[in-house]
DNA sequence: AATGAATGAGGCTTCATTCAT
DNA sequence: GATGAATGAAGCCTCATTCAT
């Protein structure tokens, strides 16, 4: 009776990101104005101001949003063993970030271009690729490298890119994982012990 | 009497076209103003009215020819029979065009959302997908579909997403096609003769 | 009991107008935001809201704190014989007025163009006119009356223009009013008594 | 039949300056928007944006409309004895300058806070300054030299500052030069041959 | 005595586009 | 084959100010 009374402590910038992330994900960064945002949410444009400090401040909030899973997932596999088995586990997880977060991750990979200059470097392919070395053995070659690295990419073309296949999204998830899994399987080696 | 019969389409028109696309892929089709092409040109923004009707004009020109490649490689597949022999070939020539048009493809792919509200449908993913259909046997398991698409995602990562590793361009590309016809031929079976 | 009788005037209002003259003879009034004076404050925008109207009014604070004293000179000036000797006085005494409020001279100076049109009448420089005129005899010649007013602008140049002259500013200051004392002396003529 | 037809080649550049000082000298810099330039011309803002790459850049054009004569007046002095009768053509010099170019002086004079960040340093008071220096002996007395820089400065208050005095303009001009003279003359002393 | 949240007005600037020459 | 001049729409952002708490 008390944390759904009424706008509490700033629900409006929540509010703001996501509508923006909506708008952003649609449209394009570029495109979207912080007039459209405004009136999408029915507050005026100043208002976006009071909550952050440009509309760079905005995808950036979103921006932290997405990293701040993905690093603690890259943290915690540098812990693991570099079993097969932990391999897997990170396939999974990854998997599951996508499946949760799918528009940011669309949204991201759409507009790579739009995003290169800004101030901060926003950079998730970045960590596809940290990823994609967690998942490689000692001196691996070109091609257990690709492997691995395409693993994630085949992912999220299991997500974004199977739009027009009609099946159920999580079959098409498993089917991705599945042969993500082949592929690091592929590249594996047993760690010396 | 010029080396081409009838006098070619200016000089200029295509020197804008270059710059055009050198701009659009280093900063992204919304950031790029005309002013700026015009200006590494040494020409005002009204001749490029002259040669152009409109700043989308100038893009479609760049995506045909991104795309009539790509759709006589399409024609071509569709008159072969569906033997892994085939498959690899169409690979092996989509990968030609991947490092011919390098430049083209990496805007294209980094820009979706910029495109997608151009009044021209620019769907340069409609055409992998088709091309990952040829690659299918009949009546394909998801995850069969998953791996000939994915076959092509990966012959992108192989001359995109590897920047970060030190290695001959022509040894990654190579790498990938190998990766890519592993998954193909995983997913084929011989045609019904 | 403090040490003044009435519950003195918060001592955050005289901080506002402290930091305020700061920031406004730094940057100008026109660009000098509310923000900038509550944030090196360290309150909110709205709290200086609670001490002042409007923005004007911080300034009108200041503009009194200035105009107060130039007034009563200008009072005890009336009421002196119009001697050689209550001239130099007056100097003396403004150039102390000058030295002990040298940045809000400078402000009122620098930032003419920006404050005519506020809606009080902030005229600084018709007081220095009614100073000058104090020290003019009967009918005095143009070249008189431009000694006089020339030794006040003189003095102000003593304390403002100067600052690219290593020098003690107390003698710089002497320097001034030496010169402004000779003008003044060339346009005297003993009153009839 | 020619040079007075219409609009030449741009002749509203040279309109848009015009303007500009009008507004800027009447309201302030900072109190002047392009809108109202724009509106006072009968064009669009975007057709300032034509001719002048920003608002500060029409500023600037005013800027060194009025040092050009002032830095030429300056590098001529630099070439003539020192003799007191160099001193008074310098003072008449500037006296003309200061009649022709009484808007932009004043303006400048009146708007010195919002000028002080712009990124060009506008500085017309540092080019008093250095006339004031040539106008000063070998190892000046500061007394010296607060007469020399205020000859200036007082040619200025007879152009601007006497506005109050009913008396014809150019009868005020000559008597603030005489004033002048008056104190560059008490500071003279002949230099060695 | 002061804050958090918001507004309306308006600022400067950039853009794609047009058109007479 | 191209320029010079201009426009209308829209963008991001900042400001002084208000008001309920």
């Amino acid at each position: 009776m008390n944390s759904t009374r009424r706008p509490r402590r700033s629900d409006t910038r929540q509010r703001i990101q996501d509508v923006a992330l909506e708008l952003f994900a649609e449209q394009g960064y570029d495109k979207t104005s912080l007039r459209e945002i405004a009136e999408r949410l029915g507050v005026t444009k100043a208002a976006l101001y009071y909550h952050f400090r440009t509309k760079e401040d905005i995808l950036i909030g979103l921006y932290e949003d997405l990293t701040r899973p993905m690093d603690e997932l890259i943290a915690w596999a540098r812990e693991q063993p570099a079993t097969l088995e932990t391999k897997k586990e990170i396939l999974r997880r990854y998997g599951d970030q996508l499946r949760d977060s799918a528009p940011m991750f669309r949204f991201f990979q759409e507009n790579q271009a739009a995003l290169r200059e800004l101030t901060i470097g926003v950079d998730v392919k970045a960590r596809m690729v940290t990823m994609g070395e967690l998942m490689q053995g000692e001196n691996p070659s070109l091609a257990d490298r690709m492997r691995c690295l395409s693993a994630l990419f085949i992912m999220h073309a299991g997500v974004f890119s199977l739009r027009h296949v009609e099946a159920d999204p999580e079959d098409k998830r498993r089917a991705a994982l599945e042969v993500a899994i082949e592929l690091v399987a592929a590249a594996h080696t047993e760690p010396p012990h």
